[in-house]
DNA sequence: GCGGATCAC
DNA sequence: TATGGTGATCCGC
């Protein structure tokens, strides 16, 4: 079902219009903007809901103000330190930018009132809400005319629309038909992400690859066949699919830009063809495209729960998305896997249609003059500095059109009591084993389960000393989950995912050492740290460790994170480690982080042989303190003076920084030109990322270095033989590494022929020549290890929701863990604290339960 | 480690 | 008359 987000309109966070608004222009039916305003004003002010609103609204607009202040402190030095940093981070998230996989969102449309529509003829063309007069959990279309929406009270809704039908709700059903649905779509993606009754992620990448060698016949669907008569809805199923020589949907043809559609093998060709054909009348086939298969997918839903859905194609689970939003109700639309389709797509997107983007940071965000993708990409420097790590992190991502592409995986249900024991045993003593490879110990176990309607829970229990063991741990989750069991008895547990976290650590020393270890490794098991955490392995290994280091025994940390420094090194024969501090978005940061963390005691520990990363510069026997503080002003010192003696740091400073953009601008270019010639519009040139590029940073010469790009870069690109500018730049970037090659400049490079890549992490033979491919590979393959060894999940979880980093279920850990997180600027920010109403809960029960 | 704020459904 | 319940994350205290 359509978020409450989506369905308040315009998204406007005005207290006015929270309770939504709809689009439609005064007139025959429905309320204009005006008038549904008045209303809920009327209907909403002076009452205690009210003037909590208010009140937050305070809160918030406190906030910005503390933000602004904070803003306002910054100095043009800062920005272009931090500008650096963080163009730094966007180079490595460019590198890792994945569009091999094609993500597909899935959203019933009204799910709950169209149910209840289907199932009861008198409701058709009715306003209709599904909820209570205190709450609505969704209005049909029709509702929606005058501004009826969910999450509001239905008391409200109905002076907004006095003849509005409120149905109470009933999950049973909606849950069946939900089942119905997900039947379906698992047979295009069996793994595929269930985010609630009415919604699903499905990655279609594999099924695209086999249907390719389907037969027509496999992908033939019959209009009136028996599987749907066999529901028996009351006739009016039967009634609408008669009613199918149309189309069953009346948008499904409409839906996506005529560009997209399929030449020669559209849907509506197909079935003009076949309409002729006597005996095929009644059957569709679908092609093979990821289009075809989405029409399929929500032709069959139709065929099956006489219900539309809406969906979105992209690359990745958060353009999907939106995608998904885009042409609803029963439509779809997709973004080609192609760099500058996502970027063209991005470009004028408001912020607040990404999930994760609310209506606080919305207006947070436009107080700094931010709504939308490409004006946040644009001030993604001011954002690193008044936000959390995590959240600029996250803004970053957004703004070059970045997301999720993998989906949780599940295993087959598991429903016996000895078996989830067994399971759950399994995941302590692995657990066990790295904690003592770790040399950590902890306090709180955490059980986590998903049952197969996809609920998750998660129980802990803290205990008062330390344990580490197997034994130790599984008595802990033992109770946990017995707990859990006893609780549904006589029900089994249904359960489709079961995962097992320890947290409150408290060894001594080894917690210490180990606590930067596996933030290092961490960060360079994300390949958009990468840098960052080779630069820290270096310091942790050479100046800070050694027991565990150099202990026989490697953990499997130790392990990933040598093996990735060893690729590296066995990559570059320059100096590695030098080269990698060199491009590091923030290792005095780190540095700063470890200072804290280690609470070193010994003087002799505390001083160390540092050599600069800047500067090159061996700094002898000093403290961190001084040590960081040289960084600092060597960092400070950028774009002042440059010595000659100092030539490698001039190359990560602004010259560097010119060439790095350089390379961005070429190669967006570069990818442009392939897209317009997929999308037949040579010639026509789009300038979004162009955009992007040039206003990066205000400082300095960058802009002038745009022009020049503006006016030459196509003719570089297309002119592959000429190296001077991308390729030359490259042979610079740092990011000749491993990880780096291809995929910068994916139009330019080849890999020699006879070349066998071998994955330094599964130790696979890699069976492709394209360097971005394997590295993407690589990267998967590091990731996985982490998600699996930290959180020791039968199943991953789901991609979690908000800011969080893409080391997805590992950050929790990882925050756990560490501390290593720049500090929050939020805290600046906050209000003071909100009294809270002495507000009895009293439950209705409409929702999940 | 907990509670508040934010977000999503 | 009347403005949800739940789970998840991040963050500050």
């Amino acid at each position: 079902m359509e978020s409450t987000k989506e369905k308040n309109g315009n998204h406007k966070d005005n207290l006015l219009l929270r309770v939504g608004l709809n689009d439609n222009k005064a007139g025959m039916e429905g309320l204009d903007k005006e008038k549904i305003n008045k209303i809920i004003m009327e209907s909403t002010k002076g009452s205690r809901f009210y003037g909590n609103e208010l009140k937050k609204e305070k809160q918030v607009n406190q906030r910005i103000e503390n933000m602004m202040q904070q803003k306002a402190q910054i100095t043009s030095q800062q920005l272009r330190k931090a500008q650096l940093q963080v163009d730094k981070f966007a180079m490595d998230l460019e590198q890792s930018r994945n569009l091999n996989n094609t993500i597909v969102h899935v959203d019933m449309d009204a799910f709950y009132a169209a149910v209840e529509m289907r199932d009861n003829p008198e409701l058709k063309d009715k306003p209709i809400a599904v909820g209570s007069m205190s709450m609505l959990s969704t209005s049909n279309y029709h509702a929606r005319r005058f501004g009826v929406r969910a999450a509001m009270p239905g008391f409200i809704a109905k002076r907004l629309c006095p003849q509005l039908i409120i149905v109470p709700p009933n999950f049973d059903k909606y849950r069946a038909v939900s089942k119905e649905v997900k039947e379906i779509l698992a047979e295009y993606d069996p793994n595929f992400m269930a985010m609630s009754l009415d919604e699903a992620y499905l990655n279609i990448t594999k099924h695209l690859q086999e249907r390719q060698d389907w037969p027509e016949d496999k992908r033939r669907y019959f209009i009136k066949s028996g599987n749907s008569v066999e529901h028996d809805r009351c006739g009016k199923e039967v009634n609408k699919l008669s009613e199918h020589g149309r189309s069953i949907s009346p948008l499904l043809f409409e839906d996506s830009p005529p560009d997209l559609q399929p030449p020669g093998n559209s849907f509506q060709a197909n079935f003009e063809e076949q309409n002729n054909s006597q005996i095929l009348q009644n059957s569709i086939v679908f092609g093979t495209s990821a289009e075809e298969v989405v029409k399929e997918i929500r032709f069959r839903i139709e065929q099956k729960t006489a219900l539309t859905a809406s969906a979105g194609i992209a690359p990745n689970t958060m353009l999907a998305k939106i995608c998904s939003d885009k042409n609803k109700p029963n439509g779809q639309y997709q973004i080609l896997p192609i760099r500058q389709a996502v970027m063209d797509f991005i470009k004028d997107l408001p912020i607040r249609k990404v999930s994760g983007v609310g209506k606080v940071t919305e207006k947070m965000l436009k107080a700094l003059g931010i709504s939308t993708c490409t004006e946040l990409y644009q001030q993604r420097a001011l954002l690193s500095l008044l936000f959390s790590e995590t959240s600029w992190h996250y803004f970053l991502h957004i703004a070059l059109g970045l997301g999720s592409t993998d989906l949780a995986r599940t295993f087959s249900e598991i429903s016996k009591a000895e078996k989830q024991y067994s399971l759950c045993q399994e995941l302590c003593s692995e657990l066990a084993q790295d904690l003592q490879k770790e040399g950590l110990k902890g306090r709180t176990v955490t059980l986590k389960l998903k049952n197969v309607n996809f609920e998750v829970k998660t129980r802990a229990s803290t205990v008062s000393s330390v344990v580490s063991t197997a034994e130790e741990i599984f008595a802990i989750a033992k109770e946990l989950l017995r707990t859990e069991i006893n609780s549904d008895f006589p029900h089994p547990l249904r359960l489709r995912l079961m995962g097992v976290r320890m947290s409150s650590f408290h060894s001594e020393e080894d917690k210490k050492h180990q606590q930067k270890s596996i933030v290092g490794f961490l960060q360079a098991g994300n390949q958009a740290l990468t840098a960052t955490g080779c630069e820290l392995e270096k310091i942790d290994k050479d100046q800070f460790v050694k027991p565990l280091e150099t202990s026989q025994k490697k953990s499997f940390f130790d392990k990933k994170r040598s093996e990735r420094i060893w690729s590296h090194q066995d990559k570059s024969k320059h100096e590695t480690v030098d080269k990698q501090s060199l491009q590091t978005s923030q290792p005095f940061h780190i540095l700063k982080n470890m200072n804290e963390n280690l609470e070193i005691s010994d003087y002799s520990d505390n001083c160390q042989l540092f050599t600069c990363p800047v500067c090159f510069r061996e700094q002898g026997r000093i403290s961190l303190e001084a040590f960081n503080k040289h960084v600092d002003s060597c960092l400070d010192g950028l774009s002042a003076s440059e010595s000659s003696k100092v030539s490698s740091y001039s190359r990560a400073s602004s010259a560097e920084v010119s060439q790095k953009e350089n390379a961005h601008h070429s190669f967006s270019l570069c990818e442009k030109q392939d897209y317009d010639a997929h999308q037949n519009k040579a010639g026509v040139t789009s300038v979004d990322y162009v955009d992007l590029v040039e206003t990066r940073g205000n400082s300095s010469h960058a802009e002038s270095v745009g022009t020049f790009r503006n006016e030459h870069s196509t003719e570089e690109c297309s002119d592959l033989p000429n190296k001077s500018s991308c390729l030359g730049l490259v042979e610079n970037e740092d990011e000749m590494l491993l990880s780096g090659q291809g995929s910068l400049q994916p139009c330019r490079y080849e890999v020699t022929t006879g070349q066998v890549l071998v994955c330094p992490v599964c130790h696979l033979e890699q069976k492709t020549a394209d360097l971005a491919l394997f590295n993407v590979h690589v990267d998967v393959c590091l990731n996985k290890g982490i998600i699996q060894e930290l959180s020791h999940e039968a199943s991953p979880v789901s991609q979690p929701r908000g800011h969080s980093s893409s080391a997805g279920n590992s950050s929790r850990v990882q925050k756990t863990v560490t501390k290593a997180k720049r500090p929050g600027l939020m805290t600046k920010y906050s209000a003071s604290k909100k009294i809270k109403p002495n507000n009895p809960r009293h439950t209705l029960d409409i929702f999940f339960k």
